[in-house]
DNA sequence: TTCGCATATGACGATTTCTTCATGTTAGGC
DNA sequence: GCCTAACATGAAGAAATCGTCATATGCGAA
């Protein structure tokens, strides 16, 4: 299977894009979790958190580890950071751009154009 | 409409899971593009090109202005160049990764566990 | 004004993704 | 061994996404 490299990344792109899966990289991102920690950070059912742990798997973003009875996660591409931190660098751009667009068309006063 | 920054993320990297969407992010981080050379440079329809544009830009990650009958694109928010290129980084670490696990399972050579 | 090119929009079936529920597996305490 | 807790997997319906087709709009040339 030769997948072209912007497929590869939009894959990559799409992986991310699932608040439950931001949640769980975003945690993992500050340090190591038990699935139960997850469970108890995240609004979610536990099957649910499995699955989305088996995405992130499969994707190759974490690993996991037993220790006892739990498995415990965490990032095998520390590089998942830049991401993340890239993404919200952009949502405040474009959050402030909405925000100074608001402005703009809401008083009064009136711009050319 | 409240909604949670982790959202907020999610739904910014869904919209650049897709091939073309990531593309058409690529050509514009080089240069402003017309639709028409966008067109030229990705298999695609037409119909569908404008769909995927209308994503980004209600994503607010381009803009479109007009120059006579041509439509010219341009990255709205710069930043989505870090984001392109933090996803490069992620997706060599994971296929390095995949490498080496291959060269390990590969071999007559065995290792333990 | 009429034509044709460049681009956009709407609608529809096909596929994919998501959530939930039921069930399976592993490990430790008794 | 038996029970329970901690996770994982499979299946199935609901919802979202994708690509295509038909059609609409804006603009310049003739």
């Amino acid at each position: 299977m030769v997948t072209p490299l912007y497929q590869a990344k939009a894959e990559l792109f799409r992986t991310l894009g699932h608040p439950a899966r931001i949640r769980i990289l975003e945690l993992l991102a500050e340090r190591n979790h038990a699935v139960h920690e997850l469970l108890d950070a995240i609004e979610i059912e536990p099957s649910n958190l499995s699955q989305q742990l088996a995405v992130l798997r499969r994707a190759g973003l974490v690993s996991q580890h037993r220790d006892g009875a739990t498995v415990v996660y965490s990032l095998s591409v520390p590089d998942v950071r830049d991401l993340l931190v890239a993404g919200r660098g952009i949502l405040l751009a474009i959050l402030s751009d909405q925000d100074s667009l608001r402005a703009e068309l809401r008083p009064a006063r009136r711009r050319s154009r």
